[in-house]
DNA sequence: GATGAATGAGGATTCATTCAT
DNA sequence: AATGAATGAATCCTCATTCAT
């Protein structure tokens, strides 16, 4: 298709692009690799030329959506300023929206008990879960008590995650597109303005920088 | 409801129950015919005597978790009592628990675009999401504006069906169940104390009917 | 193919006897389940109707050849008379004149060092080798001592699979087709003048009953 | 042979070699090009550096184990010695003895037919067994009538290629291993007395030179 | 209503081979 | 001489479905 014949290691990330589409529109089982391939302008064989089988496949492309997504997280408590809160929606809204198919691939991941999230996840979810990631004592602290904290947790991700899971249906159903810059704007707003309501008594004023397209 | 429970219906449910467990953890894709089939003690021919195929299945097992749930979210706006929202959460939350796998059921048919969903979708989410159902204005209306109700139903039901959804994840990776009576208990508990965050300035006090297995 | 639709596990035998001649002539890895089901004009995916998979059916084919022979082996030092050596001799190699691509099978398996055989040659092998199954001791004996008594078993194992497995290729070589009905009485007598040689001062008279179809 | 050993004709042996190995083992189609390259330290595509297909190196390497067989057996009858028969069946045994995996790799070819050997048998079996190659008939063919030549040679023939075709499964079943130095020379002294009373009313006492090692 | 058997289509994967580098 | 990448064909096997019994 090209004229210079694709340099070296940019078939494997044409691959996972279009890996990553498959298996969050259809899931692991419903996306083939003949599509895949196809979508690739390749043969079925060559893509095992770049990954171990379908399920190496399937896990590159796990890997790849969910490291940034854990370094986030984990760099996001160091920002100790006033609107830290604010500042870590607007963050993660816009990593997300940065790649909307990560969550459905999480999500889809979640639901069958795969393992391989149940293996990363020990090191990622428990810690986030248990307090010991983001100390949001402080600033959630106050209407929660200490056991109560990772339920917090766990709402916000399903929340968050749910915006971008439920999106292919939303976009049909109501309208207007949860994922168009309108949406996701409107829809961080909406989170940081929760999040107010969530950590106390907070009245509705904007901190600081909650830009939905700072971070990106 | 029937008085001698005719084994040809029996069957079929048996067979619902199987493909709802299956449909739920593994998705569309993922269950296979032979796999409902063997799990019902039966033939994979048998199945197509009871449904008219795959899909027909799938929207068997859809309907007959679909429709009580939107019954029961119809119903809701009826119970027009102080407490109401602490009833109702733990209405749904105890509906859902008798049916731990329908938001998974829901949620894999809502990340795949599936036509089943946006069909029925139109005349539930909708209406739910644009406040025609639920009349939370005067509960729930206070720190929201009318524009931002929809995303606070939303907001609701990701959080609530995450509980479940995830839950094949995150059973094995915290250090409890989240679908198991004390968690569910304690989810309840903590939508009913968020939502009186959520509604403004709640202080904590449950106001009244928000046993979470009263409506089981 | 036929008015009637074939009495029901006639098909399976009709499978066993084509994978037997394509395992034969090709092994396990040169015969295709494809090959396999369109000489029994069945489609591939109906072989799997009766076995669980290419290894299930390899092991059918070497278990319906093999136990018999196993069986013969078994019953003949029963044979408590004069002339029993003709005989076994001539039981033997009409045995396997009736099932020529045994032979074939076995060699093929032995070669490969294949699970199956070693699976069941413990408990065949070593006993007809060990002396345990054959005893030979009176009729052999003589010229050999007793710790050699397992080579001339092997010798004789080697010389007669020898015959059948080499026949496909002696068949182009030479000027007559070993396993032809004349070939195999040829070689049947030749093996019953030189056990008299093996076994003693035999003079080359026949015994007695050695007629090559005798058996079958 | 040559001074300084190139390294180029050092890869095409190292390949021959793996190949027999892997061609004995498992046959023209159980092995791969892949196995064999990887085998070799190569990728797959170095391979066809050094032989023009899987066909040409199998050829090449039946080749190069097939033409010293046939050069040996074409220089055994020139020893016309006493003793000849102990020394010829030394020297067989020994020189497979070098190449284990001769015998399996023309066994498989055998079995299935194979054109190669055809083709080069022709030259081969034909005058080993019609007699023009080995004058057997001084030392043999007191016993034998002239027609029964054929099937001594071919009985030998068997026998001998039974103890190396047969030895990956006798290993795993017998308690020693057939190919180890002290099971090749039993097997040498083995067939030594066995020759002696085929060949007629032998004694058992070694004729000359039948030392297992000589050869080599 | 239940099912064993059959099947075309499609599943993932491996095959031997080629070619530009 | 070596190879990474690509590939069409073929591998074994599973899929959902049908049909005669």
């Amino acid at each position: 298709m090209q004229s210079p014949p694709t340099p070296a290691s940019d078939t494997r990330e044409r691959i996972l692009d279009v890996a990553e589409e498959l298996f969050a529109d259809r899931g692991f089982n419903g996306a083939s690799m003949r599509d895949i391939a196809g979508r690739c302008g390749l043969g079925q064989a060559s893509l095992y030329n770049h990954f171990e089988g379908k399920q190496g496949l399937y896990e590159a492309v796990l890997d790849r959506g969910v490291t940034p997504l854990l370094e986030l997280m984990q760099s996001l408590p160091n920002r100790d300023q006033p609107g830290q809160v604010d500042a870590m929606i607007a963050s993660i809204m816009n990593h997300l929206a940065s790649r909307p198919r990560l969550p459905r691939l999480i999500q889809h991941e979640a639901m069958t008990g795969g393992d391989y999230l149940i293996r990363i996840a020990r090191s990622w979810i428990h810690p986030l879960v248990e307090g010991g990631v983001i100390d949001l004592k402080r600033d959630v602290g106050r209407p929660w008590q200490e056991d109560e904290l990772p339920l917090v947790m766990l709402a916000w991700l399903y929340m968050m995650f749910g915006h971008f899971t439920m999106a292919p249906l939303m976009r049909e159903v109501l309208d207007h597109d949860p994922l168009s810059p309108e949406g996701l704007a409107r829809q961080t707003r909406f989170f940081q303005k929760l999040a107010r309501l969530i950590t106390a008594g907070g009245d509705g004023t904007p901190a600081s920088t909650g830009d939905p397209h700072e971070d990106q």
